[in-house]
DNA sequence: TTAACTGATTGCAATATGCAACTTGTTGTG
DNA sequence: CACAACAAGTTGCATATTGCAATCAGTTAA
């Protein structure tokens, strides 16, 4: 943080984010809106290990990818939520999910998102941001909401699994 | 590697490129067409060390993303050159770039050809694929070179630095 | 034969990760 | 109030990874 290694923009990310954790956090608050420290610690497939998760939240914190709200219904629950800067992340985290379906093992259920996101180009990942831009900054409330796209498309792949295999 | 933190794509991709140095070689080569072990070693902006390198060609030859041919000129020279599924990278690494641009210190030497890839657009990354098809995996010779285009322009920016602050 | 160059490997200290248990404070229930 | 359940972490400890400098063995050119 103190120093960088170097001023290529690509470096300059991978310094940020370059680590297995922090986009896995980041995925989290943004796909699945998990807002509370146990939510990210215990529904997460890949199973965070709780000082960890402490660790990155921090971080990111520091960074300026999230910040951290006082839960009113609970005096000891914090809310994260994202910055305009980690909403920005919306392209990168498509690119990734686009890489990671054409040439990783990912299963059919876990893909779907990515897919539509990937399928549905520029404008719906604009979509996407501003309906991030209203649940995590106060903005007014798109329209159609993509994430309940999504979740949709999730549910109906995960309820319709025996008759999935051929496209 | 054996077994996998879960199917998300986001996840497998960042179970192979999630570290602070993968994607920096894989950005010398890409970019600074770097193939020799020591062209990767002492030329890079960030300085990476020898034992470091020597293990992230390991696992990156490991996972695919680049292929060792030896060289004739030098018995003990080998070349390393991208595969398909590294050159398909390009659209991450240009939002990696277009984010770094946006929020991180960059040095404006080290980020035209980031913005120059960003303004191209998915044509732009495409000719550019291409070219990285033709110099890593012996397709046909593209007309013009975009990596040509990108070095001209970090050419001109250093040449130019006294007179560069008006766009 | 010797020096320089090739792609690494080794030793060692510092840091990061993964796991389980523990801590501090809050809330709801009886 | 007492007490259990829950919230957000912290702590301790074993293992793995990183970073740095030095070293190594084979190759080439003088």
């Amino acid at each position: 943080m103190d120093q960088h290694r170097s001023g290529c923009p690509i470096n300059l990310t991978l310094e940020i984010l370059g680590d297995g954790w922090s986009l896995i956090v980041i995925r989290d608050v943004m796909f699945g809106n998990r807002r509370h420290f146990r939510e990210l610690l215990g529904q997460s497939e890949e199973g965070i290990a709780s000082n960890i998760l402490s660790a990155r939240l921090k971080r990111l914190l520091a960074e300026g990818l999230l910040v951290k709200h006082p839960d009113t219904t609970h005096r000891q629950k914090s809310i994260y939520s994202l910055t305009e800067a980690a909403i920005q992340l919306v392209p990168l985290l498509v690119q990734m999910g686009a890489w990671g379906r054409r040439h990783t093992p990912v299963s059919r259920e876990l893909s779907i998102r990515a897919q539509l996101l990937e399928e549905g180009g520029p404008q719906m990942w604009a979509d996407f941001m501003d309906e991030l831009r209203h649940i995590h900054l106060g903005a007014p409330a798109p329209e159609k909401s993509v994430l309940a796209e999504l979740q949709d498309a999730y549910l109906r792949v995960v309820a319709g699994q025996a008759d999935a295999g051929t496209t």
